[in-house]
DNA sequence: TAAACGTGGCG
DNA sequence: TCGCCAAGTTT
């Protein structure tokens, strides 16, 4: 049951000073050591903030780390073509953040004659940058006092309050606590403390409220109730979707790839042909068809090379991959941006996205015709 | 406003 | 196996 929303207000004007001591202490003793703490380069915060949206530290840290040895500076970046970025992002996922990342990349050399910019402003009209990701840059590069507002930050302040509602439906008031909070003598710190304090101590499950500088001062610790908070959001459980796959063959031994249209799901990578299988159509006839279609060519189908079980954001797939021999017709980008043939090893210069790097291990691993 | 947008990890 | 969640933004 929600808690009642007729309690005392948490942030008055003596609490505040409490949470941000409290909290500032806390981190100055239990603060993470992350890389992208020990620079103020606004470039490599930046790409730090972009790589951290809706993913894991862990996860980001190697990703970060060969990102600014390749691509050191935003000149470096803006100079660099589409498929290199891509294929530096291959495997974090939500491609639009690396394409975003470049366009506004080329945006600064343009506009602000290659410098970061310093305006909170001219930061939110960069491409991919939002409220939380503007805040987290602006204040770790250059300590301006900007709130921030992501899930970490969202749980951490749902509790505090004991928030009755999920907190998609009270954006307004958590980036009002938030600003409020915000410590204006330290906003860099206390930002970075914010968010320690929801990934290290106030996490999602178990939350270690014994260890924690706010427990005195937390609504739901008070009321037992932080196993229950933030109040979740509902989903719609996901689709699943039966695709064919082709893995075509020419007579060189070459395997037709094709490149996505850059805008929407997996944007500007590669992939191997297919399309979904329609109710009461085979593997083969889905693949036959969708090849025709996609590409304007005759194939034969053969063998199964693998299946692949996938899950995206949204939905849920099967990949049905067979090989696949080209028979007649020259390949069209009918509805792609670019085909092309390749071997096998040169299969690993292209961006292909996580369940395409399955088949091209089987690829590389399995006995193949050829 | 709500859906689209990847992948990995965990209970 | 399955649902949930992670340093969100865009349309």
């Amino acid at each position: 049951m929600p808690p009642p929303s007729c309690l005392p207000p948490v942030l008055t004007p003596s609490s505040l000073d409490f949470l941000r001591c409290s909290l500032l202490d806390w981190y100055t003793i239990s603060g993470r050591d992350l890389p992208w703490r020990h620079t103020r380069d606004p470039y490599a915060i930046w790409i730090s903030e972009i790589m951290l949206q809706q993913t894991q530290v862990k996860t980001v840290i190697p990703y970060y780390d060969r990102w600014l040895r390749q691509f050191p500076t935003i000149e470096a970046l803006a100079a660099a073509d589409q498929q290199q970025v891509l294929k530096a992002w291959q495997g974090l996922g939500y491609y639009a953040r690396a394409r975003h990342l470049h366009q506004a990349a080329q945006l600064i050399v343009q506009t602000h004659g290659g410098q970061f910019p310093d305006t909170l402003e001219a930061v939110l009209k960069l491409p991919g940058i939002g409220r939380t990701t503007a805040g987290g840059i602006l204040s770790a590069a250059y300590n301006q006092p900007v709130p921030i507002l992501d899930g970490n930050v969202k749980r951490v302040l749902s509790r505090v309050m004991a928030l009755p509602v999920p907190p998609s439906k009270a954006m307004k008031h958590l980036w009002q606590a938030s600003s409020e909070l915000l410590d204006r003598q330290h906003p860099r710190d206390f930002n970075q403390a914010l968010m320690d304090l929801g990934a290290t101590l106030c996490t999602p499950s178990n939350p270690a409220c014994l260890l924690c500088p706010w427990r005195t001062a937390c609504r739901a610790f008070d009321l037992n109730m932080q196993n229950d908070l933030p109040v979740s959001e509902r989903r719609a459980p996901l689709p699943h979707k039966q695709i064919g796959v082709a893995v075509i063959w020419n007579q060189q031994g070459q395997i037709l790839i094709d490149r996505r249209r850059p805008d929407g799901l997996l944007g500007g990578l590669w992939e191997f042909p297919g399309g979904k299988i329609e109710p009461n159509e085979t593997v083969e006839a889905c693949i036959r068809r969708e090849i025709q279609e996609e590409l304007g060519i005759e194939v034969e189908v053969g063998d199964r090379l693998i299946t692949i079980d996938h899950t995206y954001s949204h939905f849920h797939v099967t990949l049905n991959v067979h090989h696949c021999r080209h028979v007649q017709g020259e390949p069209q980008p009918i509805e792609c941006a670019e085909v092309r043939w390749v071997t096998v090893d040169e299969l690993d210069q292209f961006p292909f996205p996580k369940a395409n790097v399955q088949i091209i291990t089987a690829l590389q691993t399995a006995n193949c015709p050829h």
